[in-house]
DNA sequence: GTCTATACTTCGATAGAC
DNA sequence: GTCTATCGAAGTATAGAC
C-alpha cells in the first residue's frame, strides 16, 4: 500500500525556499509561501510549527545535500588539481539546481547563525570542511604548495556564490550603464576561477615580489 | 558663527549602520535604531524621510567613500601588482573603521538591489570599476597575463568581504566544534589572498593540467 | 528642533469546524 | 489533514503640543 502522497511538505520547502532567498528570514512572509505552494497557511503550520522551524528544515535539507556532494569528491581517486575543478564545477552546477543556495548562504553569513540549531550548523560546516579536505589532501600528496586550507576555501567558495547570487544587482549595474558585466558571462567566470585556483595552490615560485 | 552642532544625523547613521547590518533592511527595526542613536524616534523621521530613505543614505555614503578609497589607488603609480596588493589592505581597512560594511554588502547583493535608487547604485559601482580599472592597467602595461578583469575583481573582492562578514557564524562553528577556524586568523587569510592574487594574475605558464 | 501619544497596518500564529 | 476566521503583537509613521 503506497504512503498517500504527502506532496505538500516538499512544495512548502520549494516555496520557502524562493521566499527565503529573494526577501531574507524576516522579509519572508509566511502568507506568500502558503500561496506559492498552494497549500493554506494553517496546512504549513501543521507540517511545520513555525517560520523559524521552516527555515531551518529548508536550511538543513540543503546544505546537508551540498556537503554530501562535495564530500564524495574526495572519495575518487583523481589527481588534486582535478578535485579541485570538479568542486567548482560541482557547487556552480548545485546551484544550478538549487538557484536559491547563494542568497540564503550569502544572508546567513551575515546574518551571522544567529537562528541556528546545533543540527543546521552542523550541516553548514560539512561545505568548507569537505572543500578544506580536499585541499589538505593535494598539499599532502604534494600535489599543491602549503597553503591554508580554510584559506584556500574561501578564495574558492566566496567568488562562486557571490557571482551567483549577484546576478539580479548586476543586470541592474549594466542597464543602468555603471559597470558593463555582460563582459563577463557565466562561463568566463568559472575558467578565471578553475584557472586561478590552480595557479595558486600550484608548487613553484611566487611571481618576482 | 558656529553652526548648531547637528551631531544627530551622524549618529543616526551610525546607529543605523548596525542595525541593518545585523537585520538586514526587513530586521531592522527603527525603534531600536532611534534608541541606539540616543535620538527620539520622531527625530529620526524629521531628518530622514523614512526607513527606506535613510538606509540609501547610509549606503550611498558608505559606496562612495569606499569608491573613492579603491579609486585614488590607481591616481598613485605604482607597480601593478602592488597596487593590487593595496586593494586588499584597503578594503580590510576600510572594514576597519566601518566594521557594518561587508554583511550590508552581502545583504544587497542577496536582495539583488531591489531597493536602491539610481544613485546610490551609482555609488556602489564605483567599487567593481575600480578595481577592474586597476587589473585592466595591469594587463595593459603586461605586468599581469590576460585576464578578465571583472572575472578577477571577483577573485579578489568576494573572499574578503565573506571572510570579514563570517566572522560571527566561524565562531559558531568553531565553538560547536565543527571547523576550527581559529586556524585561520585574518593576517593568515590576507596573506593567502596576497599571494594567490598574485599568482592568479602573474604571467608565466599555468601549472601542469 | 524635540517629545508624547497614537493611528494604521501587517504579520505570525491558532482556534475550532469539517 | 484541510479550511475559515480571527486574535494579539509588533512595526512604520504622523499628529500636534512645546
Amino acid at each position: 500500500m503506497p504512503r498517500p502522497a504527502r506532496v505538500s511538505p516538499a512544495r512548502i520547502l520549494a516555496a520557502a525556499a524562493v521566499e527565503f532567498a529573494e526577501r531574507g528570514y524576516a522579509g519572508a512572509r509566511v502568507d506568500r509561501i502558503a500561496r506559492r505552494a498552494r497549500v493554506n497557511k494553517a496546512m504549513l503550520y501543521y507540517h511545520f510549527q513555525s517560520k523559524a522551524g521552516l527555515y531551518r528544515s529548508l536550511l538543513r535539507q540543503t546544505f546537508a545535500q551540498a556537503g554530501e556532494r562535495l564530500a564524495a569528491i574526495a572519495d575518487i581517486d583523481d589527481p588534486a588539481p582535478e578535485q579541485i575543478d570538479r568542486v567548482i564545477e560541482t557547487i556552480a552546477a548545485f546551484v544550478r539546481e538549487h538557484a536559491f543556495f547563494p542568497s540564503i548562504m550569502l544572508r546567513e553569513i551575515a546574518e551571522g547563525g544567529a537562528r541556528l540549531d546545533r543540527a543546521t550548523l552542523a550541516a553548514i560546516s560539512a561545505v568548507p570542511r569537505a572543500v578544506a579536505a580536499i585541499i589538505q589532501r593535494g598539499i599532502d600528496q604534494g600535489a599543491f604548495r602549503r597553503v591554508n586550507p580554510l584559506a584556500a576555501h574561501f578564495a574558492i567558495f566566496a567568488p562562486i556564490i557571490v557571482y551567483l547570487a549577484g546576478a539580479p544587482i548586476r543586470k541592474q549595474m549594466t542597464r543602468g550603464h555603471f559597470v558593463n558585466f555582460d563582459l563577463l558571462p557565466p562561463a568566463a567566470f568559472v575558467r578565471h576561477l578553475q584557472e586561478a585556483t590552480r595557479r595558486a595552490l600550484s608548487r613553484g615560485e611566487s611571481s618576482p615580489a
